[in-house]
DNA sequence: TGCAATGATTCTAT
DNA sequence: ATAGAATCATTGCA
């Protein structure tokens, strides 16, 4: 009886369900806010998740195969441990009888020894399951650290981000509606717009030097459309050349003025 | 291969 | 919540 209760443990979820709820975890794609939610476990994954939600579909299925096949894995080796297990039970169960042709063996002692022999093969699955935990862990530390996979922007979408950043440079900070219409120009993300102005802002103050070519450029550029536009909106269509961007007219973005000031960075360097 | 550029994250202060 | 600052990890060029 103790036995077979043993064994009904085992094939049971008791120690397999941390391991179950560590997946599901993992697997939950929705990641909706604070939920009442089961444990605190899921809580954590739920709001360590909630910062990037990018679907980037391709690797989440490769990290739902890799995950799988840590769980197959898992899950052979299980049943492996598992049939060693029985035959090894079998096998001094088999000896125990043949003994107890020469002397008298009590079913306490067949017992016990049974008891012993499950409570080894336990722990050694005890290992496998914590192994697998920690393969689970790692692989979702590495699916979640988006650093490691990431890729350089188009030129395209920098060429518009700093067009943007550079023409608003007396205040770069778009609001959620710019942000959006600038995602949607550059195929990318609202919050990678907000990284970018975020490293933008903080890599210009820090070196304005560095960035003058830049600027000057991305200002001459959007001169010219200036120029362009006001042109086209007074139908004053004259045999000008469009390669000669004037200064001084009143039609300017008032951003470029900001190009040679130190308005938006006082820096200190100490 | 070393190094600067760059996108993303984390931490702190407001 | 958000910006700034520091830092991490990868990319791409000389």
């Amino acid at each position: 009886v103790l036995c077979l209760s043993i064994r009904g443990v085992q094939e049971e979820d008791p120690p397999d369900a941390q391991l179950m709820r560590l997946d599901n975890m993992l697997l939950a794609e929705g990641v909706a806010g604070p939920e009442k939610g089961g444990g605190a476990a899921v809580a954590a994954a739920a709001a360590a998740a909630a910062g990037s939600i990018t679907d980037n579909s391709i690797e989440h299925s490769d990290y739902r195969a890799k995950l799988t096949q840590i769980r197959q894995i898992y899950h052979t080796e299980l049943e492996k441990y598992e049939q060693a297990c029985n035959e090894f039970t079998t096998h001094v169960m088999n000896l125990l009888r043949e003994q107890s042709r020469t002397r008298p063996i009590s079913p306490k002692e067949i017992e016990r020894m049974v008891n012993i022999i499950h409570r080894k093969f336990s722990s050694i699955q005890m290992q496998l399951k914590q192994s697998t935990c920690e393969a689970v862990m790692i692989l979702r530390s590495r699916f979640l650290d988006a650093r490691r996979k990431r890729r350089n922007f188009s030129k395209q979408a920098t060429e518009i981000l700093n067009e943007y950043f550079y023409s608003h440079l007396s205040n770069p900070y778009p609001s959620e509606e710019a942000k959006e219409e600038l995602a949607k120009k550059c195929s990318i993300t609202v919050s990678q717009v907000s990284n970018w102005f975020g490293n933008k802002r903080i890599r210009y103050k820090k070196n304005i030097g560095k960035f003058q070519e830049e600027a000057n450029l991305y200002a001459a550029k959007t001169a010219v459309t200036a120029t362009q536009a006001v042109a086209a909106a007074v139908h004053n269509s004259q045999d000008n050349s469009p390669s000669t961007p004037n200064t001084g007219r009143p039609g300017y973005p008032i951003d470029i003025l900001y190009l040679c000031t130190d308005y938006f960075s006082p820096v200190d360097p100490h």
